[in-house]
DNA sequence: CTCAACCTACCTACTAGTAAGTAAGAGGTC
DNA sequence: GACCTCTTACTTACTAGTAGGTAGGTTGAG
């Protein structure tokens, strides 16, 4: 049921899908959903949360790589493509865009998300810049919030196009931006 | 009729307004407003084709003004921010996380929009290549999608945080990685 | 008199959500 | 092993409210 509804909001939004549509994809009743999630609002809430957790450890993931630090950006941008790829727009971007409509219990849950997001690239770039991989005139922090948004934006710009390619090239304008002169010659994958 | 209705869209997205609340706003009937735009999707491809004429127009009085390449851009990004401001997403911005459930005639002029966006930015970015106040590694082309895609992702990001700073940090942030070198000493604004 | 700009009153389809009932099974007890 | 109770996972049938949309009548200014 996760499963549908997430895929659901992630194509259509939250707003745009509704207990029907769910019923009718795991040929249910819609009653036996509100069996499972009293409210939209409750269903709404365990997406968010199991989708921020799945994040996380897809974060963990990457950290737990022995990747250098331009490598782990580009890891954090498949995160991205694969949604992608499903013709999916983020979840937290999507719910982003419907924010002043969203329960506030999801509202707390999307800010904490970006929030997460924000810091854990943060620290990868700050890493980067110790280890000599990337080299950036603005702070650690600046960087990460350029990452996101443009990630994100990316992302939102893509899918109209319909075009997967579009995403592709605009993050690694963007981490291209990022790389040292000095790792430039270096640069694997 | 058209104000109420893009404010509408511009904070809760196509989907999550109805007649019923342009009626309230505007202190008249459904039927009134059908009077004027016979269906949803005749009001929002009005929309659209506004915004976008008003949009171009924008573009076209920055093109008019005297800023080097780099100002244009910081221009480029206030027209943003004055949408942020009044606590709005840009409208193609917000369609696009809607764009599934766009009707067709609505689609297309919101894939045009990034189109000339795109287009009038890579025209700005060329420019100030041979003017010498931008230097970037990457095309005219692959910079300006990397900017219509950070302003739009920054924009939606800022929103949550309820935090236009955000969006003004970002932009900087990005505009600031297209400076040259040699230009940084004589930057006015 | 005309006609643009409304209004009243309505329709159908769908929304989230609920009340009441049920088939299938688990667990315990005599 | 048969009976009883309780739970899980549903169903059918419904609610109130809202969605977009329409038919036909009213009003007021040119």
């Amino acid at each position: 049921m996760l499963d549908a509804a997430e895929r659901l909001v992630q194509t259509r939004g939250y707003n745009s899908f509704s207990y029907a549509d769910v019923a009718r994809e795991l040929k249910l009743t819609k009653a036996a959903l509100h069996y499972h999630f009293a409210t939209k609002a409750d269903l709404g809430k365990a997406l968010l949360e199991r989708f921020a957790a799945r994040f996380a450890s897809a974060l963990d993931a990457i950290d737990a790589t022995p990747a250098n630090a331009l490598g782990k950006l580009e890891a954090y941008a498949d995160l991205y493509l694969d949604v992608l790829r499903r013709d999916q727009m983020c979840l937290c971007g999507m719910l982003a865009a419907e924010y002043r409509t969203l329960p506030e219990r999801m509202q707390v849950i999307v800010v904490r998300f970006f929030n997460d997001n924000e810091a854990w690239l943060a620290g990868v770039v700050e890493r980067g810049q110790t280890e000599g991989t990337i080299d950036v005139a603005v702070s650690p922090h600046d960087a990460a919030r350029s990452i996101v948004a443009a990630f994100e934006g990316a992302m939102l710009i893509a899918r109209p196009f319909g075009d997967v390619a579009w995403f592709q090239a605009t993050a690694s304008t963007v981490l291209n931006g990022l790389v040292s002169a000095a790792s430039v010659s270096a640069r694997g994958r």
